[in-house]
DNA sequence: AAGCGCAACAACCGCCGCTCA
DNA sequence: ATGAGCGGCGGTTGTTGCGCT
């Protein structure tokens, strides 16, 4: 209908990119900035590459500010909090971490950081499994691996800096939120149907109140930007109104309504199901040996046979309540 | 020195949602 | 209202380099 056709794939060049070709998309983006329009980019610079190419290359090489390899430890734990709390969600989580590119953190968990939570978590699971690494009360920070400890949160909780990010509130009733800034905000509440609205300080808020049919499960979100601040808070109401709340730097908090006594109701029965392999992964990464996790046919049960409840893992979890975030309810 | 296996990274592929004509 | 084009994203594959035997 009028838009110019895709690259010619018969007279695209594939495969690595010549120091030119480089020097050719770097010069003119950076003279004349990408021209809204990638597919029409690489013949106005008369480079042989489809326009996802360039793109890609643009975005994940020749752009400023790009970091590579050299992947810190507190990048390291919070790509490790964000996967685990969003799952493969790369062009998130990238935008958490400044001068990182979706692909390069996708590459660095695909080949390192998964090998590595694997190796530690199986390491774990073995010295619980003979008694030398108690999982209940009284287990020290210098016990918890590392991988699901966040030092990046001084700001928040300087005294500990052994802050689980994400305590497991599965995925599997609680689609998770996540903001990266206020257009992630609106669009992630318009899009479930909310409505968004300044008020007369600039300050931009959304209230909405939607109603998911599949299991009746009322979500009430409401997120706010005021200044450095953004959060969303989402409180499901399901039979033991569990809470979420995530701030600005990346904490996600299961806040039980009243009281913190017991787990999400969902561990009071201390199975939950699930079908998604990746989500099963990631909490296989958060349970480790709390839980066993059994694939059959279509659908698998993840068993928490510890039965540790929430008053035992919030005493792995410590709760910020500094920096502006604060509970909902 | 050659062959092999593995790790790391770059790039491609295909799908999906949004936009535009 | 509809369908095609585009951009964005996640998954996958290909290539290269390194270490070990």
């Amino acid at each position: 209908m009028g838009r110019a056709p895709c690259c010619d794939k018969a007279n695209v060049k594939k495969g690595p990119w010549a120091p030119e070709e480089d020097a050719k998309l770097k010069a003119y983006i950076e003279e004349y900035g990408t021209g809204g329009n990638w597919i029409a980019l690489p013949q106005k610079i008369g480079l042989k590459r489809c326009g996802k190419s360039c793109r890609l290359r643009w975005l994940n090489y020749l752009r400023p500010n790009i970091k590579h390899g050299g992947f810190s430890e507190e990048e390291d734990r919070l790509i490790c909090s964000l996967y685990v709390s969003i799952g493969s969600r790369w062009s998130i989580i990238a935008s958490q971490l400044p001068g990182r590119t979706d692909n390069d953190i996708k590459n660095y968990w695909n080949t390192r950081l998964k090998k590595k939570l694997l190796g530690k978590q199986r390491k774990d699971q073995i010295y619980r499994r003979k008694g030398d690494l108690p999982m209940k009360k009284g287990r020290s920070p210098s016990e918890i691996p590392s991988s699901i400890v966040v030092s990046g949160n001084e700001n928040i909780n300087s005294q500990d800096p052994y802050l689980p990010v994400m305590p497991p509130v599965p995925y599997l009733y609680q689609e998770p939120t996540f903001v990266s800034d206020h257009t992630s905000i609106r669009k992630l509440l318009i899009n479930l149907g909310g409505k968004f609205s300044s008020d007369y300080n600039g300050n931009q808020s959304i209230n909405m109140v939607s109603q998911f049919p599949t299991d009746n499960t009322l979500i009430d979100l409401q997120a706010s930007s005021q200044d450095d601040h953004n959060f969303i808070a989402c409180s499901t109401h399901v039979s033991s109104s569990s809470s979420m709340l995530l701030n600005s730097q990346y904490n996600i908090l299961p806040i039980q309504e009243g009281q913190s006594g017991n787990f999400p109701s969902v561990f009071d029965q201390e199975l939950c199901y699930s079908t998604n392999p990746q989500k099963l992964d990631a909490l296989e990464f958060f349970y480790g040996g709390m839980c066993e996790i059994n694939t059959s046919g279509s659908s698998s049960v993840i068993t928490c046979g510890d039965s540790m409840d929430w008053g035992e893992m919030s005493s792995l979890i410590n709760t910020p309540t500094t920096n502006g975030a604060s509970c909902l309810r």
